[in-house]
DNA sequence: ATGGAAGTTTAGCATTGGCTAAACCTATTG
DNA sequence: CAATAGGTTTAGCCAATGCTAAACTTCCAT
């Protein structure tokens, strides 16, 4: 066994949290983009590609190629110059992301955080909470928010 | 003014959390990896890419990519071969890196969390929280951990 | 001293998620 | 009912982050 011996045992399990992390990203911009379609069609009765892409601040054409791969994903329904539509899955995945991410906005303000602040961690950290960890999380609000 | 009229006043708001996430995510990989590096150099003396790669689950080429752009953004040298050291700048991040990454992992802890979840779920959520919630994270820790 | 096993880099590929500019529809309005 | 403003898509580009297979170094054991 030349050069430097690895015990690689501790090695797997460490990397076990930026798999998870990895995993993570790749469903984050999908959560947030069928999140955004819902609150769309419930405010507004319909969820244009344009409309979108203000929201999130990215450039129309990104907003096609995106919706193009969610599509394919089976989570959204389209059809050109239309207004975009959730698929069952689409719908289950928005009302998910909908309840975590209430779960933690609502525990942060709990925590004393200002509104503006909560709004903005809440919107990443929502994407990297375990439902351990959501739980206590619910918990901590149910006995502090009276 | 054809077609639908939007008002476009709130969506320029709304959309500030988007680009925060999206700048978040491009300095996360960075973090970590410097984070990881100062572990080593503590741990063992040295940094090898491939006990990198190991830790962060990843193919030892993608390591060998992902150093290049951290050399040419300043936070680390090396040469071929050869082991991974940290600039100042390097240090910096890692050191402000593992700051963060205590508080956030103390404070799941402190909530009741498992070590496993609370070790996993802060990998991720360290990256999106910002100075007016880590406050917030430290005082409940100073408050509840006697 | 040196052969070769093991560690490291290079080459080449794929996907995701951004962008701008140009082409293309749609629907309001005259 | 037709012109056209304005919303939408396409085309083509780029950077980041992953992978595998092949080439290349290093350094230990003989
Ligand atoms: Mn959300
Ligand atoms: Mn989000
Ligand atoms: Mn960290
Ligand atoms: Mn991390």
């Amino acid at each position: 066994m030349p050069q430097r011996a690895k015990k690689a045992g501790t090695a797997k399990i460490r990397s076990a949290a930026f798999r998870r992390i990895r995993a993570d990203h790749s469903s984050e911009l999908a959560e947030d983009y069928v999140e955004l379609i819902a609150d769309l069609i419930d405010e507004k009765g319909e969820a244009r590609g344009s409309e979108v892409a203000m929201r999130l601040g990215v450039a129309n054409a990104t907003v096609v190629k995106t919706l193009k791969r969610l599509q394919d994903s089976g989570l959204v329904t389209q059809e050109p110059y239309r207004s975009i539509f959730l698929t069952g899955d689409g719908w289950k995945m928005a009302e998910d992301g909908r309840r975590k991410h209430k779960i933690v906005e609502g525990f942060l303000l709990a925590l004393g955080i200002s509104e503006e602040t909560a709004r903005i961690d809440s919107e990443g950290i929502e994407h990297h909470v375990s439902e351990e960890t959501l739980r206590a999380m619910a918990r901590f609000l149910a006995r502090k928010g009276s």
